[in-house]
DNA sequence: GATCTGCCTTACCTTTTGGTAAGTACCTTA
DNA sequence: TAAGGTACTTACCAAAAGGTAAGGCAGATC
């Protein structure tokens, strides 16, 4: 489980993940102005480990100037709904009463 | 999605985590027992991150010597199947075969 | 031959996180 | 009166993560 969370952790993967949920193929430029705050180092940082964990996807287009494209492999896709499970949980926040109890025997 | 992200990082809550799931309640040196690898200072800090996060409660028993407790909140304990999808999630990761393309235009 | 474009890489620094070791408070028991 | 048991706190240090700024490559264009 530990090793699981390791693969979301980065301050920049889950904005990476939601930019290229639904097969959505984006080249590195194309992050870069999608996401601002992100630097190029930390960018390609992020991207490239979460190739190397077969959750991201590198199109190389041998051209000059470069074009290289980033996507999803099919299991990173399959993320989504395991990230749907975590949101609604956390929406379920408020609904559920805030378990106080303070026996204080 | 950062922030749910947020509330699971740091090294030791997900251990933790695990020891509480189930409706198990524990005192603080049964969990220093239970987890050989953590010092107090961290064992406590993630305890209280989670508690004031809402996942875990916290119950005192006014004692000599003192005897504190720590249990999951209802909402601490509804995060179990949340994190049960990403388990399976990578499970599936050798299954599903790695997309190797490489178009190379 | 100088310049531009796109995708990185590198060196260096700051911030955050985690770890160790020691100390505190309180009352009970020896 | 001294020692002990439990749940912390504190001061200090090391490692990891993240940020900034600059440079490199390869060829097409001016």
């Amino acid at each position: 489980m530990e090793n699981v969370l390791k693969l979301l952790e980065g301050r920049w993967k889950l904005i990476i993940l939601f930019h290229l949920f639904g097969g959505n193929v984006m080249r590195f430029s194309e992050l870069e102005r999608a996401i601002p705050a992100v630097s190029q180092k930390m960018l390609i940082q992020q991207l490239r480990q979460m190739e190397s964990d077969g959750i991201v996807r590198r199109i190389v287009h041998h051209q000059v100037p470069p074009k290289v494209e980033y996507g999803l492999t099919d299991w990173g896709q399959a993320l989504c709904p395991a990230l749907d499970a975590l949101l609604s949980w956390a929406a379920r926040r408020e609904e559920m009463a805030p378990t106080t109890s303070l026996p204080d025997t």
